[in-house]
DNA sequence: TATTGTCGATCGAACGATCGTTAGGGAAAG
DNA sequence: CTTTCCCTAACGATCGTTCGATCGACAATA
C-alpha cells in the first residue's frame, strides 16, 4: 500500500514528516495542548506508532528547536565573521536573519515561544547555540564602535535588542511576495545599522 | 479562622490573590501545563474553592491579560497623545513603556507568550487594546515624519519593530537596581529615536 | 523458483495519572 | 436566615506512554 511512498523517498522521510506536521501543531496550539493523538492523527498513523521514531514528546519538540537554531546559526553566524566592516558584517546578517525566520517560520516560533517546556538539560544546549549567535553579533558590534562606525556603549544590550527586534517579525509580518519579503529585511537591516549608528548620537536638530 | 485577614484588607483581596499566583505559575511552567490544582495549592486552598472566584481556568488568564493590557494602554498612551514635539512624545513613552514591563513583569510575559490559548472572542478583546496602542504609536510616527523629524516610509511596520524590541525586554532583562532599570529605559528611549532618525538616512560614512 | 527468517513500521488495547469541572454540604458572619 | 467562602468527593475526559501482536518488504537459503 505504502510501498510505494517509502520505496521512493527513502527511510527517515516518516522523521522528517513528524517534524513538519508537529511544527505545525505546536505553532497553532502551543506544546502543551497539541496532545500525541493530534500529530498522530495529523500523519494518520496510530499514536503509539510515533514511539517507534521518537521516544517521548518532549524529544520532538527539542528536536525541533535544536535543528532550527543548528541551521540558523550555520547560516547566520559566518556573515559575522567574514572578514569585511563591521556595518557590512552586520546587514548581511540581519538580511539573512530576517529571511530565515520567514524561511522556516514555524520552526522558529516554536524555539521562541515553546523552548521552555524542555527538561533543563535539553533546554541549556538550545540556549547554548542562541548565546552564541548573540556573542558573535556583539563582538562584531563591539568590532564597530572601536573601529567609529557604530556608538553605543553596551553591546550586548545592543544585540539583544536588535535580536528582539527581528525575531519579532515572525510572529505577525505576513509578506505579500517575495518581493514584499526582500524589501523588509532590507528595512530591517537599515534599521540595525540606525540603531547603532545613532544610539548614543545627540538629536542634531 | 481566616475572618481576621477577610475583615482587615477586605473583600476582593482574593481575586487579586489568585492573579498573582497565577500570573507566577503561567510565567513558571505556561498556561496549559499551570494546573488548577497548582494554583489552589499555592493558595492554600482547594481546587473547588477557585470556582467560587472565577467561572473556569481561562478567565483567569483572560482577566490578567486584560488588566494588564488595560492598565498599560491607560499609562503609555497619554505620553503619546499629549501635545509636544512627536519625538518628545515618543522618547516618553518608550521610557514608560519599558518601566512598566518590568514593573509588571509577570503580567507582560504571560500576555505575550500565553494570551494565543484564549477562545477567540476574548483573544480579539485583548488584542483590540493591542491594536490601539500600536497605532496610536504609528500615528506619532507619521506625523514625524511629516515635520521632518523621523525619516521612516513604513510607520506602522516601524511601530510593530520598536514594540518587538521594548517587549522582549521583560523576557531576559534583569535589572541590577533601580538606576540600571532607569538607564536602559533611557537607552531604549534613544534607540527608538535613532531607528527613527535614521531608518532611511543613508550613512554619511 | 519456492520457502524461510529478519526487521522496521504499524497496529489495537490498555495502563495509571492527571486534567478541568461539578455537586452538595458545612461553618462563619451579618 | 441569607450570603459568602471553603470543604470533601467525585465525575468523565484526556493525557503520555507501554505492551505484544501483526503486516509487508527483502535477503538468505533450500
Amino acid at each position: 500500500m505504502r510501498n510505494v511512498d517509502r520505496a521512493t523517498l527513502g527511510g527517515n522521510l516518516r522523521i522528517d514528516q513528524v517534524l513538519e506536521s508537529a511544527t505545525r501543531l505546536f505553532t497553532e496550539k502551543g506544546y502543551e495542548a497539541a496532545s500525541v493523538r493530534d500529530l498522530a492523527a495529523e500523519l494518520e498513523i496510530r499514536p503509539s506508532s510515533l514511539y517507534h521514531h521518537f521516544p517521548g514528546k518532549q524529544h520532538i519538540l527539542f528536536a525541533i528547536c535544536m535543528r532550527m537554531q543548528t541551521d540558523f546559526n550555520a547560516e547566520v553566524i559566518p556573515e559575522l565573521l567574514a572578514n569585511r566592516p563591521p556595518d557590512e558584517a552586520i546587514a548581511s546578517a540581519v538580511r539573512r536573519h530576517v529571511l530565515f525566520g520567514q524561511r522556516r517560520k514555524g520552526e522558529v516560533v516554536v524555539n521562541i515561544r515553546e523552548r521552555r517546556s524542555l527538561p533543563a538539560e535539553q533546554l541549556a544546549q538550545v540556549n547554548g547555540l542562541r548565546r552564541e549567535y548573540r556573542d558573535t553579533l556583539a563582538r562584531v558590534i563591539d568590532a564597530g564602535c572601536r573601529q567609529g562606525s557604530f556608538r553605543v556603549g553596551d553591546p550586548k544590550l545592543a544585540a539583544m535588542a536588535i535580536v528582539d527586534m527581528i525575531n519579532g517579525l515572525p510572529h505577525w509580518f505576513k509578506p505579500r511576495d517575495e518581493q514584499d519579503l526582500e524589501r523588509v529585511a532590507d528595512l530591517y537591516a537599515h534599521a540595525a545599522l540606525a540603531l547603532l549608528r545613532g544610539w548614543e548620537t545627540d538629536p542634531v536638530s
